[in-house]
DNA sequence: CAGTGGTCTAGACCACCCG
DNA sequence: GGGTGGTCTAGACCACTGA
């Protein structure tokens, strides 16, 4: 196993590495994994080790284990969009569409409403870097988004940010933020002038709208994001288990 | 402690005995655990046993871990209602609010919808029970709700519903069925003539559908549930990890 | 029967937090 | 420094599967 980075932890890289064998085929789909004896020991690792990597693995849907037999590769991956805290860029990847964006607007500002001051943790006057943009899936609009980002921990963002920037990619490889979970609500609306407006659908479209907080590792909140999804292009999925 | 089940396992009997604990205000909201060795002693177990029943304690929503410091119980246990596989009315008790349905029609048809056919794997003239409710909390319209339900898994089930039934009690008590997980998508759509007359709403009114196919432990479908839920008054919610 | 994944133990070292 | 949770090991026994 190349393994280029050692900062992290070892079932880190078995899921890293496995992930990888997966997508380039060298485990293909429909495929039994190595048992976790043989695996702990091609990793020269224990077995809790490659459990907890294929945990991981099983969660995310890429293999399922039947008790007796083995450890699969999932034919169909089926991407739940809502069960894991990815990109909207990450989801389009997945599903294998072209994701782009159109930066309208990024302000400083001081001007938030209190509910999203609150789950911020602002105070007085601290500021959030407002980010609007266009979400495009194949050069389709799929929604607006405005996200709130607290400005303390990401200086200067502005500087990172341009129509087709992953803010994930900047969260994560420009600050060093790790992110840890996204509270996420879904409701239905109607578009209103506005929002029909900036997405170019007609007035009183049906539009899924979002609210979503994010929190680091230390159950810090990093920002705060609604969106307007088009009701006729976008539908949220999610696997739950009983 | 008291435990009523030996046929389980331990971290299931550990996590259902801190649940009670919690429950019981025996360990209060925002109160901190015992740490991780001293739960290994209190319960005689390993620590990796009890890092097993906290991870569920967890991953529920009931606890929240601090590194350096301890495992909480959280203060407001908030309802995840897309992060697992639960019934209306599972839902509602948990939010404290009074779940009732009417029960609109029962029928025994083979007149199924080709993809709904394809996921319950209904050959030929296999027939569902399709069940058509409205759902009501506090007294107040929610959702209506169109269930189609295997037959060959439950049979006669007109005569174990009525209208305030649980399903979920009918599929898990009458037919010892084990549910295990459920494909969940979520779109924004507009109440047409029918909807919009049954839920008691304008027309053109924004509307959350939910599209929902459950499986059994054996990844056998059991149902496929169609619910137009009122926009106004019922928001999906979740949890997201990274 | 041999091999699989599921549970469990009794240790160990680490990163982190607080007094 | 002492306690916390996070990772990891090297074993063990079990339940389940298929040949």
């Amino acid at each position: 196993m190349s393994m280029a980075s050692n900062i992290g932890y070892i079932y880190q890289d078995i899921y890293r590495d496995i992930l990888n064998k997966i997508s380039d085929s060298t485990f293909e789909a429909g495929e039994r994994l190595p048992g976790e004896l043989e695996l702990s020991k091609l990793y020269s690792c224990s077995r809790a080790t490659i459990r907890k990597a294929l945990s991981i693995l099983e969660r995310e849907g890429y293999v399922y284990k039947k008790r007796g037999q083995g450890t699969f590769v999932k034919v169909n991956k089926l991407d739940y969009n809502l069960n894991y805290l990815e990109s909207f860029t990450e989801q389009m990847l997945k599903s294998k569409r072209k994701p782009s964006s159109e930066l309208l607007m990024i302000e400083k500002t001081d001007d938030v409403a209190v509910d999203v001051k609150q789950t911020l943790k602002l105070n007085g006057n601290d500021k959030v870097y407002r980010v609007k943009r266009l979400r495009y899936a194949d050069e389709k609009i799929m929604a607006y988004e405005i996200t709130n980002i607290r400005s303390d921990l990401c200086p200067d963002i502005q500087k990172y940010i341009d129509d087709n920037s992953s803010l994930y990619d900047v969260y994560e490889k420009v600050y060093g933020l790790k992110l840890k979970y996204g509270d996420v609500s879904l409701e239905a609306v109607l578009a209103d002038e506005e929002i029909s407006e900036i997405l170019d659908i007609k007035i009183n479209s049906p539009v899924l709208l979002m609210n979503c907080n994010v929190y680091l590792e230390n159950d810090e909140p990093l920002y705060h994001v609604l969106c307007y999804y088009i009701g006729e292009r976008y539908a949220f999925t999610a696997r739950q288990y009983r």
